[in-house]
DNA sequence: CCCTCTGTGGAAATTTAGTT
DNA sequence: AACTAAATTTCCACAGAGGG
């Protein structure tokens, strides 16, 4: 047992002590309701204190007897006070009057109180008895100041419980049984779960805040037993236009636990905090596989601007899509990217942008060294004109900024501040220095989050609207609206003779201009969702199948953007064959081996098409029955026929069925 | 030009976790 | 059981883009 109270007993009936123990802290607790027995042990703990008065953190909590009826309001029953490994609970209730020495206590502004929502404790101690709280703090907004994950601030915590506080911060269980919560608190003999209860409420939140305090900006590294991933995001990551079928990286980190491999099971995250792009680097702890189909569609109204927050705060996503249902509220963000991760080294590497003939050579890294050659070739390259050098600017970011990209002629830097281990004083340097123009286009935002993030400051910045509205002497309204994709178009089209601006524009846009067209392929992927849908009347909730067999469709059919080529040719060089295609939804028997067959046993399994096999051949075929995704290769279909979805939910409903569905994604045979 | 769809911002409504 | 605060979702109105 890892919390035990042992009661000593004491044959008074004023006083009594226990012995709590919590994880190997033994809290000695002092349960009274005689003021006598207070003033002493508030004069103990002051003395076993007294070199810290002045910043004495104390643990305060109050019970009283539930308000079952909200009619009656219930006085506080006990108020415990807890520092260190000394806890009081002193039984107010049943006090012939409240010791002086108890209010100076309270009232002294040296002492912090915590507590979580200590501010309705203290309210109800100034109504009940008259006690005022000198300084009282609350141990969520505590939290969620103090507690930084990669220097994102847990603002989630703001409304977490103790339990959840002790669990996240201390790392330990905290047992708050109800039936200890809600029992009488008014009492004369408490009986020791509730003791433990009372005593441990104050020690959690004292030593809580005692952590915190004592290690500012405390960021999830000490639990030994488990690995804390502090981020309970997921991120998706897809490479170009071609891949969005390709093997899906899942990274999902869900407080302490990494779930799975192949499919993505997340029990429970309606709160999560913020995307997080993982690089590639990060690979050990990347799952691969698809996550679970949900049970909400998010196409469109509802949770759609759930995605779109998301989204938007993103930067600048190409496709996105969100799960819900069993998933709860856990957003996929897919995403298109001009840089190519399928050739991934650990920290850096290098990849060949092209733009309508200039080829961008770019360094993707997360070393500082990395960064600091990268500088000192950009230097040494350019030389004879580093009083007046240009440097193409733009951050991608979310929070906290993820990556920095600089550019200098046909140089590029791509730089994943989010994932480096320190920014390097050549970065400093380099973007202080004032004989170089850092040209951006809208970076304000960025800016500002380099600084306040990254103590980056950067010496001279031009944004770009300006620079353009000055350089093409037209209204500068105008050109104050345009987009960068716009401005790109104008500028080159109309070949402005200032070449500068034109320079930058053909550097920065790399991911801009790309991403132009992620966001129109979104459309169209989303109308062929639609249709494929519609047509076999499927529920939404296979959206996220659907997108995948859109998708993978698309990469079958020809384009002109390709001179006609499919994408998967063009990306894998040989002609995709087209003869195993079948129509989204339709009715699939799935042979069953005659071997494993018994003799009673139906002859096919009667499935759903929804999508075809990652990397082999085969067909992923949904069972509405066990409500599984299985793969197979021999599959009989019959494309006229459809589900009957409405009865499926009707009998669903008639047998009311839990709503837990388990569905899974089958591995690949 | 009209129609549809999507993106956006704000407000109101609803849900959720936490408290005793 | 009752209540609160915060988070999340829904709702509404409107603008802008793109297809036909």
């Amino acid at each position: 047992m890892t919390i035990t109270t042992f009661d000593h007993k004491l044959s008074s009936f004023t006083h009594n002590i226990y012995d709590v123990n919590f994880f190997g802290d033994r809290i000695r607790t002092l349960v009274t309701n005689s003021p006598s027995m207070v003033e002493s042990c508030i004069l103990e703990i002051e003395l076993i204190h007294r070199k810290r008065l002045g910043r004495l953190i104390v643990g305060l909590d109050a019970e009283h007897h539930p308000n079952f009826n909200y009619k009656n309001e219930h006085p506080i029953a006990t108020l415990q006070l807890c520092v260190g490994h000394r806890c009081l609970i002193f039984q107010m209730i049943h006090a012939p009057d409240i010791p002086q020495c108890l209010e100076d206590l309270l009232l002294n502004d040296k002492y912090s109180f915590v507590g979580v929502k200590v501010g309705e404790d203290v309210e109800n101690l100034e109504r009940s008895y008259n006690l005022s709280v000198g300084n009282a703090i609350d141990l969520r907004t505590l939290a969620a100041e103090q507690v930084q994950v990669f220097g994102m601030n847990m603002m989630e915590l703001k409304q977490a419980g103790l339990k959840d506080l002790s669990e996240r911060i201390l790392g330990k269980k905290l047992e708050k049984p109800k039936q200890t919560r809600l029992s009488n608190w008014d009492d004369r003999k408490l009986s020791s779960d509730q003791v433990q209860y009372a005593c441990l409420d104050a020690f959690v939140s004292f030593e809580i805040a005692r952590i915190l305090k004592t290690n500012p900006a405390y960021s999830f590294k000490h639990s030994s037993s488990q690995r804390l991933v502090p981020v309970n995001g997921l991120v998706i990551l897809v490479s170009s236009s071609v891949c969005l079928e390709a093997p899906i990286r899942v990274a999902c980190l869900y407080r302490h636990r990494i779930v799975g491999h192949g499919s993505l099971v997340l029990a429970y995250s309606s709160r999560f905090l913020d995307w997080l792009v993982i690089p590639e680097d990060l690979g050990s702890i990347l799952l691969r596989g698809r996550a679970q189909l949900g049970d909400q569609a998010l196409l469109g109204g509802g949770h759609h601007r759930e995605m779109r927050r998301w989204a938007f705060r993103g930067g600048h996503w190409g496709l996105y899509f969100g799960f819900g249902g069993e998933i709860k509220r856990l957003c996929l963000v897919l995403r298109w990217r001009w840089l190519d991760v399928r050739q991934c080294c650990p920290t850096h590497n290098i990849y060949d942008v092209t733009f309508f003939g200039d080829r961008i050579r770019t360094l993707a890294t997360n070393s500082p060294s990395m960064v600091e050659s990268w500088i000192s070739e950009i230097e040494f390259i350019h030389r004879k004109r580093l009083g007046r050098l240009i440097v193409g600017l733009y951050t991608e970011h979310w929070y906290p900024i993820a990556t920095l990209q600089l550019c200098v002629g046909h140089r590029c830097l791509f730089f994943h501040m989010i994932h480096t281990s320190s920014i390097p004083q050549a970065l400093k340097n380099f973007l202080l220095n004032k004989s170089y123009s850092f040209v951006g286009f809208k970076v304000e935002e960025g800016l500002k989050r380099l600084e306040k993030v990254y103590n980056l400051s950067v010496g001279n910045v031009i944004d770009l609207t300006t620079l353009a509205a000055q350089v093409l002497g037209r209204d500068m309204e105008e050109s104050k609206k345009a987009g960068l994709e716009d401005l790109c178009e104008k500028v080159l089209r109309k070949k402005v003779a200032k070449k500068k601006v034109v320079e930058f524009i053909g550097r920065g846009i790399s991911s801009d201009q790309l991403n132009g067209v992620a966001e129109r392929k979104n459309r169209t992927i989303l109308n062929m969702v639609r249709s494929m849908l519609k047509d076999k009347n499927m529920p939404n909730s296979f959206w996220a199948e659907a997108v995948l067999c859109a998708v993978y469709l698309l990469n079958r059919c020809p384009t002109n953007s390709l001179d006609t080529k499919t994408p998967q040719e063009a990306w894998s060089s040989h002609k995709p064959s087209v003869s195993h295609l079948r129509v989204f939804g339709s009715i699939a028997y799935i042979k069953v081996p005659e071997a494993r067959r018994t003799k009673l046993e139906d002859k096919g399994e009667k499935c759903i098409l929804v999508g075809y096999g990652d990397r082999t051949m085969g067909y992923r075929l949904y069972n509405p029955v066990t409500k599984k995704v299985i793969f197979s290769r021999d599959v009989i279909f019959e494309e006229n026929e459809s589900w009957n979805w409405d009865q499926t939910k009707a009998s669903r409903s008639a047998e009311l069925i839990p709503e837990e569905e388990t569905r899974e994604v089958a591995t690949e045979p």
